[in-house]
DNA sequence: TGTACATCAGTGAACGCGCGTTCACTGATGTAC
DNA sequence: TGTACATCAGTGAACGCGCGTTCACTGATGTAC
């Protein structure tokens, strides 16, 4: 049955939502169409009239997904304000526990190499935008070398999105590591964020 | 057809290398018990009378993965040395490119927390190890905080996982990135290890 | 040492299943008059 | 404003395919005598 042009875009608004999360949770190849279409409230047979392909979907997926934790940075610590509040939230056991709506880096970074060149696109400038988000909200070097402190920022990011990621896969079997990567790299990063170091 | 005893064992070694290679190379769920034992020139009938299933065989793989890596950083960085020649070996575009033989953590790090308990254990187990092979190559902390320096050895470890990751995944769409992020990581870890920083 | 036979590593066809994608159909929408 | 009809968003069955796993079979191995 054919449905308000507003209506449509509410679904296929609500298939990316679904999918976004979805996703992050078990991965590209954990989910097919049909279960994200079902929890979109739809079914499957629409899905081809919103999307060339899943991953034409995955591609706007990941994008929102950057968007999102884009949101978070901005709401935890506000640009030119510093990093470490944000960081304080970005390592945590909550994050770690919730793929769902976290950071898709951690969620699904090791597998962008082998998906679609669209999602690998997104991937990619989504990290550019992290990055540059990071930076904004790092003080400026003592020594006052400027190429610095976007090397700090890209490292941080990396700390921050292999801690979660070594978090989260060790976490089932070996809790205490778990928490451990946690603590160390929050504070091992707090520091690098003050700029207390270098 | 029966085989020597000697004969089988060598086939049931062979399908663990191969397996080792292509899930870095493919993910878990990118190759299949098929075609690992086709590329260990065998046939997939005979698979189960080596292992319990394609989960079993996984756990295998992902241990010797993390065995080969080990080895490699003894290789480039003998223990009691300085971590540093090793970072130069880990951050650079080879090992980027070739996910086959390198990093288990970075090929498939973040897909681990769907994978079977087994294979999440080897993982842990792996990590663990890593995180030792790092400490000591860690000089004593100036200051003499013991603690900190299995923090900075984390914290290490979750920059060259992520840092690996992240250019890997921007390759394609952003080689510039790519390459930035590498450098970046490579410098600001140098510093880290050489205990020049804190 | 030589022979007979039970064992069992490896083969390839077959299974059930879930996936991405297609398609004929339905019926509400929204436009032309 | 009211009516007739073309449009098209959504449905659900069906497709082809590849996967993990099973199984009857083969024939070399290795053991018992």
């Amino acid at each position: 049955m054919k449905v308000t042009k507003q209506k449509a875009a509410e679904h296929r608004a609500a298939i990316v939502r679904a999918a976004s999360r979805m996703f992050r949770e078990r991965g590209f190849d954990g989910v097919g169409v049909a279960e994200i279409t079902h929890e979109a409230g739809l079914t499957h047979g629409g899905f081809y009239g919103h999307f060339a392909s899943k991953d034409a979907l995955a591609a706007e997926a990941c994008a929102q997904a950057f968007a999102g934790g884009q949101a978070k940075m901005a709401a935890s610590a506000p640009p030119g304000e510093n990093l470490v509040p944000y960081l304080e939230r970005y390592l945590t056991k909550r994050h770690r526990d919730r793929c769902a709506d976290g950071c898709p880096m951690a969620a699904y970074g090791s597998d962008i190499v082998r998906q679609d060149k669209a999602v690998q696109a997104r991937f990619a400038e989504g990290a550019e935008s992290y990055i540059r988000a990071i930076l904004e909200r790092l003080p400026a070097t003592q020594e006052g070398e400027t190429g610095a402190r976007r090397e700090r920022a890209i490292t941080i990011l990396a700390a921050m999105v292999g801690g979660l990621t070594l978090s989260r896969a060790t976490a089932k079997s070996d809790p205490e590591l778990s928490a451990e990567i946690l603590a160390s790299v929050r504070t091992q990063l707090a520091q690098m964020a003050e700029g207390s170091v270098t």
